[in-house]
DNA sequence: TTTTTTGCAAACCGTTTGCATAACG
DNA sequence: CGTTATGCAAACGGTTTGCAAAAAA
């Protein structure tokens, strides 16, 4: 993974921005954090390691990386969750009931999109917004 | 429409709520949007008719109103959109482009969330969240 | 040494809350 | 009158911003 790392900040470097330290690791947060992560859970997981993280370095970073196409965010009810770009129908999808909320790659998204593109001419992305819904285990209660 | 306002204050009275004129006038606005409207619009616009006209007050109203089953609402980027809940399928497609939104009725979502679910095992409701994506003009332009 | 990046503190926006006052029933 | 609803102001959580100081190149 810290090959990984390096090939970001080499990206980063080559685009005419700097290799720091803070960069370096919310770098290596995001590739460490299987799935998805926040904002908030990267500033406050490093706060301890990397002294004076800050919030606002956290965000400016994510923008970066999701302008060099590495990560990507979607938005949940409060507040966003960032993941890699690579990972393809990457869905959120939050129970109503119990307000769990499920981050999974879901075969066949592309399918669904492509079936609401046909009913409605707009071309969805049912990654950037969370889907809410009903688990399995809460629709089979009701 | 002033007999649906009624009917609304009716049904809340039933329940042992209390008719107010704010209450009235809220619930006027949201029946007399056509479509959608958003807490921050209903405390704007009745700012001028009715005296002190609170945001608190829009929130408390609005979420009684979903409790009743009157209105439901949608997460937008940031903010929420309150519309008619029996105003079903009804989507709000956000473009990622244009940055335009449409909040339309779409014909076989229904079918589309069958899909989702039957490839997830989730049963999505996919009028909560906004859907982002590209709109016929922006998805032709590129 | 030039330019970017950071930390900090303050501002922002939508939303929620506590509490005293107003007003429905 | 008892109880519910309101207005207000303050607090909230996530995010953004301006600016001076720190650090890459």
């Amino acid at each position: 993974m810290t090959q990984q790392v390096e090939a970001v900040l080499e990206e980063l470097k080559g685009r005419g921005h700097r290799m720091t330290p803070q960069r370096r690791a919310i770098v290596a947060e995001v590739l460490g954090s299987h799935g998805h992560i926040s904002p908030q859970q990267i500033a406050g997981g490093l706060a301890e390691t990397v002294p004076g993280m800050n919030v606002s370095t956290v965000y400016r970073t994510l923008e970066l990386l999701e302008e060099l196409g590495v990560v990507s965010h979607t938005h949940l009810g409060s507040g966003a969750e960032y993941h890699l770009a690579d990972d393809r129908d990457h869905a959120h999808l939050v129970c109503a009931s119990c307000h769990r909320w499920f981050s999974e790659t879901v075969d066949k998204l592309g399918d669904v999109s492509e079936a609401l593109r046909d009913a409605t001419g707009f071309t969805p992305d049912l990654t950037h917004y969370a889907i809410s819904g009903l688990c399995r285990q809460c629709a089979t209660k009701s």
